[in-house]
DNA sequence: CCTACCGATCGGTAGG
DNA sequence: CCTACCGATCGGTAGG
């Protein structure tokens, strides 16, 4: 019984160091992230902090996960139950530019600081942030393939060059909001979104 | 005459500095350039690194003002030149997706990566970045609304939307090539920049 | 521009 | 999970 609580406590307290350590990292990037701020954010000893992890490496790498599964639970699962193509891919711009707009952490999109942040670098965060990356690349890709072979989207549209203009316009409402104040961003992105994909523009967001 | 050549080798130095900073910082972000590292590299002493500014948020601040330059000069006054309105929207268009495929740093565009690390930050260098890049939203906005006005784009285009997108699309660029390894990503930045602006794209970049 | 040095903090380990 | 500690590096200063 005993053993089972310490077990069960441990696990809450390694939760709640990368749940720190994402809202560091979303701010101040995850190079801001170290054990000694976070054994005083957390009230724990420095070795207490590392000891989950081993590693600062090993503790980037849980918190890009974490982070990873977030924005999965926000913008993806919400739209699993679309039919394929055009309408999904459009539920999924409507929810991953909701998502930039409320992303849930104190400095903005986690995946959106992190990935200029290690882009240029090279490493195991890179890759797997590389790795993550490319799997919703993949899932985007596929929902536009389906609406292009239904008809829904032009005929001579280029799935690698939407994959990328959506992913750019919804990793660019971060610094809009946060360095020019931009509130309508998130709108602003979703109604270049339906330009990219050369369907009709929403009436209001 | 020893008096001037001092002066002007400590200028050469201080230039030199500007520039590795401007390197490093453009694969690991202002925060990677400490003076140690700055020092080692130009084989310096730290206090002969730091002298010339003081401390390290002038530093970074004059880091930056470097980068802002040479961005200036490689995508606006290339243009300078062009009817305004739509002409020279497009050939700013051209001009900035050509900076970002070879922006002139080991690391990439070094404005796209400091912008994504300090958006979520307050302070001197915070502040400086959000000026500057006001100031090229500005000149972005005018050409927008001059081509509105002569008929060249959409009565009811958004100005701001516009903006937006075009910024997105370009330091989208960025992590599209270094994470990825899209060597198209500018041609396909360009092309929905097109679409943005609703006009039609270019046959071939 | 240098040497020599400051206190603070870094990631991490030993031992319990 | 803790205390106590390691060598390395941080930004910066004193004095020349």
């Amino acid at each position: 019984m005993a053993g089972r609580r310490s077990v069960a406590a441990a696990l809450d307290t390694r939760a709640a160091i990368v749940r720190c350590a994402a809202d560091i990292a979303s701010v101040e990037g995850m190079e801001g992230v170290t054990i000694g701020r976070l054994a005083a954010e957390l009230e724990m000893s420095k070795s207490g902090v590392i000891g989950h992890f081993g590693t600062k490496e090993q503790l980037q790498l849980a918190t890009l996960e974490y982070a990873a599964d977030r924005f999965r639970v926000r913008v993806w699962d919400p739209v699993s139950h679309r039919r394929p193509g055009l309408d999904r891919l459009l539920a999924i711009c409507e929810s991953w530019t909701r998502h930039e707009d409320d992303p849930g952490f104190p400095g903005g999109c986690f995946i959106a600081a992190v990935t200029f942040e290690w882009d240029g670098r090279t490493g195991p965060v890179h890759d797997a942030l590389a790795a993550t990356t490319k799997l919703w690349r993949r899932v985007l890709r596929r929902e536009i393939e389906t609406a292009v072979a239904a008809g829904e989207l032009a005929a001579d549209t280029d799935p690698g060059q939407v994959v990328f203009a959506l992913e750019a316009l919804a990793v660019g409402v971060n610094p809009a909001r946060q360095l020019h104040g931009d509130d309508l961003a998130p709108a602003w992105a979703l109604r270049a979104m339906h330009a990219v994909l050369g369907v009709p523009a929403p009436s209001s967001t």
